[in-house]
RNA sequence: GGAGAGGUGGCAGAGUGGUAAUGCAGCAGCCUGCUAAGCUGUGACCGAGUAUCUUGGUCCCCGAGUUCGAAUCUCGGUCUCUCCGCCA
């Protein structure tokens, strides 16, 4: 969430961010302000008289010591008469830092300064595409019938045994899930990234941490019994590994990664966006995350762009890289860059990694600091998918189909094991 | 699932009603001709003011309660550990 030192600092140019959103938070963040002078006035005033019976307590206690009861039982009497006063102001302390925190968590981050203003995906703004767009041969198919005829993957059965978004792989499917994960892995590695196994389900404080609650509440699986949800991304686990942390200065950057499983309800997706590997309910993907300090973390951004770069490269895909406008991003990020593969046989594009920095808008969740120069701040969260596989795997099996069956790029075959599929 | 023990600063660890010892680490300063040691200082968060300083409050897992006063006593919750049971 945006900090209270933003909103009290920079007010006119938090209201101009967000308004990159299409959000007029003027209003929203007036409010915040005014219960937030509010809630230091309160403050104020509590302390006094807290402060007035913590000496009158400890007097007693002198008095009592020394043997003066007499003149302790009257102090007793001033301390127990401040009581109700206390009790009235600690309540309404609590009660605005409450509305303070409640509007704050419901508010999105502020988008940068490279960031367009911009209501949808239309606005977005192309930064790079590589190479051509493949002409593919008479008789292309779209992963999902390349899927059947090489049995790679079985959609129904993955129907019958729990239900529409939950495939099954086979075989050289399987494979091929398999060795992409290693290929992501040990590039990330090579990268520099320290290499986690997290748990795949997450707590309330991690969902909140991570800014998935309570905005996103309806997209995650929550298992009621022991309040836990299953995890959408591979950056809620690994970013909370840093929450209420404060780390030192020498510490950053830290870069980790992590393979998982992804878990998501996708309440409201519908039509051809649906159809084959286009979105699952349980999908793979291999996360980079980098802990920063915010006098570097755009550098950092750049870094990961290249790194997902890289990877697509060597698989042989042609993409291009989006900054995504205001309204297109995520609610917690500052910067967003999609990456997107073409599929020749859809004759789509296909979003396959989204790399971004949330500055201290997860940070400020997290309570993840570091000790600076100019004392504790909060440190820079960015992460990046390196890569999500469903679509990775659509865009191999359609772009790379020929007459004689699939080609698996030369940079892939020794981590899959094979190099085509006939 | 049953029984028991426990949760104190970055870490270790004392503290059974009077307002958080001590050690280690990190950081800063001082000192010192030998790769180091010694000495001194240094917790986090939220406020106020005459604002590189002064000062108040909160924080001993969380929440209530008792009390002039709670890390300490009471109740509820939560998490961890040990043993037993079940089990990959």
């Amino acid at each position: 969430m945006l900090t209270l030192s933003a909103l009290r600092e920079q007010r006119d140019a938090v209201i101009a961010a967000l308004a990159k959103r299409g959000l007029d938070a003027a209003e929203t963040i007036d409010g915040i302000l005014a219960a937030d002078a509010e809630r230091r006035a309160t403050q104020t005033r509590l302390d006094g008289l807290l402060a007035e019976s913590n000496a009158a307590s400890r007097k007693i206690g002198e008095l009592m010591r020394s043997g003066q009861r007499e003149e302790a039982e009257a102090m007793k009497a001033t301390v127990s008469g401040n009581k109700a006063l206390e009790k009235e102001l600690k309540d309404q302390l609590a009660a605005l830092e409450g509305s303070v925190h409640e509007a704050l968590c419901h508010l999105p981050n502020t988008p940068c300064d490279l960031v367009a203003a911009g209501k949808s995906a239309e606005d977005n703004v192309e930064v790079f595409r590589s190479g051509g767009v493949p002409t593919l041969a008479e008789g292309a198919v779209p992963h999902w019938d390349l899927a059947s005829k090489y049995d790679l993957i079985d959609f129904d059965l993955g129907a019958k045994v729990t239900g529409a978004g939950f495939p099954f792989y086979k075989g050289k499917g399987a494979k091929l899930q398999r060795g992409l994960i290693r290929f992501f892995l040990e590039r990330a590695e090579e990268a520099g990234y320290l290499e986690y196994i997290p748990p795949h389900m997450i707590n309330e404080e991690s969902g909140f941490g991570t800014g998935q609650l309570p905005d996103k509440e309806g997209q995650m699986y929550h298992m009621q019994d022991d309040n836990l949800f299953m995890i959408p991304t591979a950056e809620v686990p690994l970013t909370n590994i840093y929450r209420d942390t404060l780390l030192n200065a020498a510490d950053l950057p830290i870069k980790l990664c992590g393979y998982t499983p992804c878990f998501r309800r996708e309440a409201g997706s519908y039509g051809k966006d649906v159809r084959g590997l286009n979105r699952l309910h349980q999908f793979d993907k291999v996360e980079i995350v980098q802990i920063a300090d915010p006098a570097t973390s755009y550098a950092k951004l750049d870094e990961m762009v290249d790194h997902v770069k890289g990877l697509l490269d060597t698989l042989e895909l042609p993409y291009r890289i989006l900054r995504l406008c205001g309204g297109d991003m995520g609610f917690t990020s500052a910067m967003t860059y999609d990456f997107e593969v073409w599929s020749a046989a859809q004759e789509r594009w296909l979003e396959v990694s989204s790399v971004s920095n949330f500055e201290t808008y997860q940070a400020n969740r997290l309570k993840c600091r570091f000790r600076g120069e100019n004392g504790n701040e909060l440190v820079h969260t960015l992460n990046g998918s390196a890569l999500a596989l469903p679509r990775i795997v659509a865009a191999l099996l359609e772009n790379h189909q020929g007459p004689d069956g699939i080609r698996i790029p030369e940079g892939l075959q020794a981590y899959v094991g094979f190099t085509s599929i006939h």
